[in-house]
DNA sequence: CGAAAGCATTGTAAAATGCTTTCGGTGCATTACT
């Protein structure tokens, strides 16, 4: 029998020592407990842990959890064998000698007990070796749990394939999936679902609203105006503080400026050493810097309460980043300043790190692979047998899989009857280019946010699919407005709003969709296949552009 | 896509101009070296 809500919140206390739950915690962990795919969207620092921990610890076998860093999951593991007392966490990787590869198997093999390891962490690579896979499957699994789920959409497709093949694991297991991350907007969501090959996933979503932190952004023409903005403002605010580049080199730049000033920063990028980037977190968390300046890579799992400004001298790739990398500020819920400077130029780094076309010499190969056999193969002979670097492997086969010409099963891999090897490269690089045009979407999303001179914060909770009011009164658009004496009241916007919020919508060319905003006399659409669209409201009315669906 | 570095041109000396080339983020695992 599945455990119930009392018996939660007694593992919760007596394992934890946790006497109550946030909202959304418990309806979470029931819906896991009870075999319900879960899609939990939470802010850092809300909890989300619990979400997991508890439902497995209650429940009988081993929790597989997955999560990118793996400094990420010492953090998680040590926190669980500290409150439980004992080893009851392993964590596994390519540093870890067989030896504790053997102690963690056995520890989940055991009967239910002080002894029996309870969760097992493991980065998605690990999860794609046959050897790996073949132990899971022979263990009593209780949860599978997807960490940071974010990182699937975001790294799965070039950067970390192995994301993509997380749906073997599920599949494998038939266990309920648990997704956990701090941001997701719809499409995100929709593609963390189908990449785990969720069933109908219960959707909690904890709000994405953070009032203490104050929005404000700058546009400039030069750069070298920008620069001094940037290292002007970040020597007025309160620390301590981030901020956030697009290259290595600029935190360097910024660094050293802020130092030749007489601040302590540092410069922060996955270039540094281990030894420096682990000796900058720890100093940043225990208040030994004023500034960090930092590349994306300095991020997930930093839980500091007390971030008094983030200040981005360049624009990230997406909404959803930047409310990544803002929330890391104000956790203490104390007023924090959020400041954007903006250049137009600024969106070309961005593009180029976003354009990736598929080698199709290679994916012609790799399907003639797959087609030549008639049972299913397995990823590993595939890799063996092409000679192709295995990060590219992945990424080519999971373009094959998403675009329809290759099928898998638990057997492996087999190309679709009647598909050729010109109708599968088609499909691949236009499934890829459909992809582009959504990262590209997100992306004039951002520009958006950037360059709107109604409410941030309505902005940032609509393209979360949260309603919001006209104004929030505490970003730098509504202050201006306040000062010039506008007052919008509800209804009074001068735009008519002809369908609602969240509704859907059909276009001719670029078929369903969601509305998302009203903004600046423009509807912004988010249609499933294109991404964003911003189009002029007037026009929609005029030429019937949009029904509802 | 855009910034910056590298290089050649100009026209008789040095530095300024303009064209071409290069480079740019995130982490796992693995391998070849000290």
């Amino acid at each position: 029998m599945s455990p119930s809500r009392a018996d939660l919140q007694r593992t919760a206390s007596e394992v934890f020592g946790w006497e109550d739950f946030r909202p959304g915690q418990l309806e979470a962990m029931e819906a896991a407990v009870n075999g319900r795919d879960v899609i939990c969207v939470m802010p850092t620092g809300a909890g989300k842990s619990a979400v997991y921990q508890v439902p497995a610890m209650a429940l009988e076998g081993t929790a597989v959890v997955i999560s990118p860093l793996i400094a990420l999951q010492r953090d998680q593991a040590d926190g669980i064998n500290e409150a439980t007392g004992a080893t009851r966490a392993y964590v596994l990787n390519s540093a870890q000698p067989q030896g504790y590869w053997d102690e963690a198997w056995a520890a989940a093999s055991r009967a239910e007990g002080p002894e029996k390891a309870k969760f097992l962490f493991l980065g998605p690579e690990q999860v794609a070796r046959e050897e790996v896979l073949d132990q899971l499957r022979g263990l009593k699994v209780s949860l599978v749990v997807i960490d940071e789920a974010h990182c699937v959409s975001a790294w799965g497709h070039d950067f970390r394939p192995d994301y993509l093949q997380l749906d073997q694991l599920v599949r494998a297991l038939g266990k309920p999936v648990v997704a956990l991350t701090a941001t997701a907007a719809p499409p995100v969501r929709a593609e963390i679902g189908e990449q785990l090959g969720m069933s109908s996933p219960q959707e909690i979503s904890l709000g994405f609203d953070r009032p203490n932190l104050h929005l404000a952004a700058a546009r400039y023409e030069d750069a070298e105006d920008k620069r001094r903005a940037v290292l002007e403002q970040a020597g007025t605010l309160e620390f301590p503080g981030l901020v956030y580049v697009a290259t290595r080199k600029e935190t360097e730049e910024y660094a050293e400026a802020l130092q030749e000033a007489g601040l302590r920063a540092d410069a922060y990028h996955a270039g540094r050493s281990h030894e420096d980037r682990h000796r900058i977190h720890e100093q940043f968390l225990s208040d030994e810097l004023d500034i960090v300046v930092a590349t994306t890579a300095f991020g997930m799992g930093i839980d500091k309460p007390n971030v008094r400004f983030v200040v981005h001298a360049d624009i990230p790739d997406s909404i959803d980043s930047y409310y990544q990398e803002i929330g890391r500020g104000g956790r203490d819920g104390e007023p924090t300043e959020i400041f954007l400077h903006y250049r137009a130029e600024d969106l070309g780094i961005r593009r180029f790190f976003a354009a990736k076309a598929p080698d199709e010499e290679a994916l012609v190969r790799l399907f003639r692979a797959v087609k030549k056999r008639s049972e299913p193969v397995s990823a590993a002979e595939l890799r063996d047998e092409l000679d192709l670097n295995p990060r590219r492997f992945a990424s080519l086969l999971g373009l094959l899989e998403q675009s329809g010409s290759v099928t898998v099963s638990e057997d492996g891999y087999l190309a679709r009857d009647g598909v050729g090897a010109k109708t599968a490269v088609k499909s691949a690089v236009e499934f890829s280019e459909q992809r582009q045009n959504i990262e590209e979407s997100r992306l004039e999303m951002m520009r958006q946010f950037a360059e709107t001179s109604e409410c941030r914060r309505r902005l940032l909770l609509n393209y979360f699919g949260e309603d919001a009011p006209d104004m929030c009164g505490y970003c730098d658009n509504c202050e201006r407005a306040e000062a010039d004496g506008e007052e919008l009241g509800p209804g009074e916007s001068e735009t008519p709003q002809p369908f609602p919020l969240q509704s859907g919508v059909v276009h001719a060319e670029w078929g369903p969709g969601t509305v998302m905003s009203y903004e600046d006399e423009t509807v912004t659409v988010l249609f499933e296949s294109e991404g964003y669209k911003t189009l002029s409201v007037e026009l929609v009315l005029e030429k019937g552009l949009l029904e509802p669906a």
